[in-house]
DNA sequence: TAGATTGTTAATCGATTAACAATC
DNA sequence: TAGATTGTTAATCGATTAACAATC
């Protein structure tokens, strides 16, 4: 058991995991809908997958449903959100209080979901002190003091590509345990870090390839 | 071919051309490097990916190396370019110039790479006629007519959740080919509409979920 | 030529889909 | 009870890895 009731869930396949929160999403848009019940069949039809596939995922962690009836939604909902480890609060902080790290800053549904943003650090003196959505801008001096008293599991970065790096080591060395990174370069981390690389212009990459058939014999 | 040049590349499986912008940015450093040749061995092991796999995949589009010596870093650089689509330029409009909206406006990696956004639209009075990064800020009800003048290819939506599907439509009848949705919600679009989600407080879950066993036995 | 490394086929591994007995 | 739908096993499909002949 890690944590209190929640099984480790080794074994289970990231393609898997990264199911999960489009499964909560969908769940939470029935529960506000009021559904209360919905069959493998039905929920698997308006996620465009297929309802075997949605069992065998559930299979993963356990079993939700009922046979005959289907799943609650709400149940399954928070089956899920436990899953996830949505019931703990995660302390995050975020470096490079730039234009992209300000709209995170402000991005509401971080909070909602207990990700709770604790300060934001750069090295331009003209924006430390300031604040952004009620969250402190601190010299990155004191990062590392912050790290350890508050709790921090979470790291985002927000710098341009050539401090990346650098920042990714001092928070791997406060004692961060994820880093989120936005910054268009593969950062290193040693294998104990916890490491989602969110590179914005390798999507619209994607997308150009993808457009190219598109745009072939289509008048411009 | 489509366009000029360009086989069609038909029958790639996705997972194959998300891989290619990693490709083409590890091979941009080499090349910044001045490295000349580098092996699929060589190369491969950078990425932290098997050489067969990198073999493979470049198998999908032609053949871009030479027994016994392995690639040339510049041409393979410029030939991935190419297959990407990466030689011509796609205008691009935003919608919704919120926080996000900004920061992806003046998020530079775009217009490197030939992504050049033409225009911002929001309902807000207020921010109307302003420019953010030199590109004005125009009211929504312009968009059909601007979509139409500007040979605009790709919307992105940065719009609330509540917003998002209406904008979609709006994107897809004035004649966009590509959208790029940030908004938390799968929006839906027709077949022929290529469309790519970023759902970043799903990522910010996956990080959860693979906290938890690291959290577990962890004095906090 | 000998050594290196590709392009490509075959083998393995993993993920998705199909099927159905169990059971609500 | 009869109908519906699950949980789960087996079959299929696709992606990754291994191997090696071709060849620079």
């Amino acid at each position: 058991m890690a944590r209190n009731g929640r099984p480790s869930y080794d074994h289970v396949p990231m393609v898997v995991i990264k199911r999960l929160p489009r499964y909560y999403r969908y769940l939470g848009e029935l529960v506000e809908k009021k559904v209360e019940r919905i069959s493998s069949q039905k929920l698997a039809r308006m996620m465009g997958i297929s309802a075997s596939q949605l069992r065998q995922d559930l299979n993963h962690f356990g079993e939700f449903g009922q046979q005959g009836y289907g799943y609650r939604v709400e149940d399954l909902y928070n089956e899920i959100g436990r899953i996830i480890g949505l019931e703990y609060q995660y302390n995050m902080i975020l470096v490079g209080a730039g234009n992209l790290g300000q709209a995170l800053a402000n991005y509401p549904n971080f909070a909602k979901r207990g990700f709770c943003l604790k300060a934001i650090f750069d090295i331009n003196p003209r924006l430390i002190g300031m604040k952004i959505n009620d969250v402190e801008i601190r010299d990155i001096d004191e990062l590392p003091d912050f790290v350890a008293k508050n709790n921090i599991s979470i790291g985002i970065i927000t710098v341009p590509k050539d401090a990346a790096q650098g920042v990714a080591e001092m928070l791997v060395d406060a004692g961060v345990k994820a880093i989120w990174n936005f910054a268009p370069i593969d950062i290193r981390v040693p294998d104990h870090i916890i490491l989602e690389n969110e590179h914005l212009a390798d999507r619209l990459m994607v997308l150009a390839f993808r457009l190219q058939d598109k745009l072939a014999y289509e008048p411009s």
